[in-house]
DNA sequence: AACACAAGTGGACAACACGTCCAGTTGTAC
DNA sequence: GTACAACTGGACGTGTTGTCCACTTGTGTT
């Protein structure tokens, strides 16, 4: 993850940004979050902050990405029918399955990320592409492409928190929601 | 629409904003657009802006709420399969390629109001809701609330613009993935 | 036609966030 | 212990935001 020789300030340094950023991100608007804040809150100078991240929302991607790691071994070595083996829309309804607990985990972190580059544009959504993508072609989708993006869409944060803190639903019940689109994209 | 005492100037001024918001959407990024672009652009001080403007977003949401009232209309009281009578399936796949006609002639505009509050929290949000739930029970739909929201999310501005520039998929390959959706989530 | 009032207007203002720059400091290797 | 490179922190200039206030301009009345 670090660089091979890195200063031990530096790492120091690290882990008092992504702490500070954590606790700014669950505990304030996540897309409110500022480059300030973050400075000010770990301690240390802008220019610290914009030696390793061009903004916020990468502080967030960069917070996110052991979980969303964990998250994609399991897809592709895990036990079924989150792994492989298992049929393509059972696999899908499972895949749907671990993303709605990521983002009931890490709301926060994904919104801050969207608040960013958004999440189209980092590199996780094209794993997940790629993911859905094989699933389709083993269903024996014709044109998958265009589906990739439609299977995918409702797993923007924006989307789960409206469902959550707006429509009051529970994440069981988008859970269910969810796969009932896998079965009937890949019927 | 006006208030029916708006004074001439007031008026005149109101057009000048629209047209010139209009210009600046379609012709740089229309999330980078700013009031005070548009309040140089018009040829306006700040506060006449914000006098019934409160962001970007909410002018861009004015430009497009005649286009989206056209919709509105056409699902209400127009001819099947967009309008009542053709069964729920098929009025959800025309429901799609509508938003699609509407997404390619308007994606700027669309993403300008992205940009400001959020399309989730503008009214016409919650018309394309109350639509895709009643499209949803008449199907036999048991559990509704949270399809609607599924079901919606592909028509995000951010992801048709992915699929139209990043993906370079054709306007009628995605109309075709959502009619599959359609048929999917209305077997 | 002149008046008075309310509605509307425009620019100034302070606060804030951004991204960069540079001088000083602190680790690390020799 | 010394020298070098990496790292750090705060200051700086720029741009945007939202509000405020004095002025102007329409409109209805006498």
């Amino acid at each position: 993850m670090a660089p091979q020789s890195e200063r031990a300030d530096a790492a120091r340094n690290r882990a008092r940004v992504l702490a500070a950023a954590d606790e700014l991100f669950r505990t304030s608007d996540p897309r409110a979050v500022t480059m300030d804040d973050v400075a000010r809150s770990a301690g240390v100078g802008r220019a610290t902050l914009y030696r390793r991240y061009p903004d916020v929302g990468s502080i967030a991607a960069a917070l996110l990405d052991e979980h969303e790691r964990i998250v994609q071994e399991r897809l592709m070595g895990g036990a079924p029918p989150l792994g492989p083996g298992a049929p393509p829309a059972e696999r899908l309804a499972a895949f749907y399955a671990a993303m709605v607990e990521l983002l009931e985990t890490h709301l926060p972190l994904m919104l801050g990320v969207d608040a960013g580059a958004g999440r189209l544009r980092v590199g996780a959504y094209e794993f997940w592409s790629a993911h859905v993508r094989s699933l389709l072609v083993a269903g024996g989708v014709e044109e998958p492409d265009a589906l990739v993006d439609v299977a995918l869409a409702p797993l923007a944060p924006e989307v789960y928190q409206h469902q959550r803190h707006v429509r009051g639903l529970s994440p069981a019940e988008i859970t269910t929601a969810l796969a009932r689109l896998a079965a009937g994209i890949l019927a």
